[in-house]
DNA sequence: GCATAGCATCGAAGAATGTCGATGCAACGC
DNA sequence: GCGTTGCATCGACATTCTTCGATGCTATGC
């Protein structure tokens, strides 16, 4: 009944995660992982073929992964004729940095 | 018939994302982030008891976050007398790094 | 006009995930 | 010993995600 308290109380971190959990939640695919990197180490955009060519994966499937990364903002998408072509989005590595960071470094220390 | 080939035909990125997408998916729910969140920024290891505590959630789902953020080796236990305490693992933030590097800095240009 | 090719969307099936009540186990106080 | 507390595990349920066939839309070639 007398028993001590397990320890000082701890703060537990505060604020909006959510953002942060949706951004990893589309970058935590290993197809989509592949296709970024793709379209990060190609200097010119990517043609949609390319990756239903190359991706043990149906073509609405593969659309469907690029229409995740697209609604993260992670890529952007032009159609040029028949084809759609892919490009990294200006700033994405960018933004995940800024997702992880106030995990990892918290603005206000929260041991005060 | 006689279309043009939509692209330079572009090199898919190879190699094995899978253990970056596992990663990242243990990552990707907004309540292991705050207790991610808060693990970093104590100085000391954080009692289950104040996540439990603080966090909306039941004390099994609260068990369940913490069990997939060892199972990623994100953290880790130590148990002391009746309380369990959780910590940041060790690297745990490098672990995250190594795995996005891969993706947005090939080693190997993908456009030799 | 029509036929075809490339990509997106829709709808459905299966798998994985988040949540919680019930239960079990370990450590403490009595 | 017994009862209680803290945490993990189990089982079930609801939601979400991944995948794919079928379909629709747009642009091209005829």
């Amino acid at each position: 009944m007398s028993m001590q308290r397990c320890c000082p109380p701890a703060t537990i971190a505060e604020g909006d995660f959510e953002p942060a959990a949706a951004l990893l939640k589309a970058l935590a695919d290993p197809y989509r992982l592949r296709i970024l990197a793709t379209l990060a180490g190609s200097p010119d955009d990517v043609c949609v073929c390319d990756f239903t060519g190359a991706l043990p994966l149906n073509q609405p499937t593969v659309s469907h992964h690029l229409r995740i990364l697209r609604e993260a903002e992670l890529v952007t998408s032009e159609r040029r004729g028949t084809w759609v072509y892919y490009r990294l989005a200006p700033g994405a590595e960018a933004r995940i940095e800024a997702a992880l960071t106030p995990i990892f470094s918290p603005k206000i220390p929260l041991h005060a």
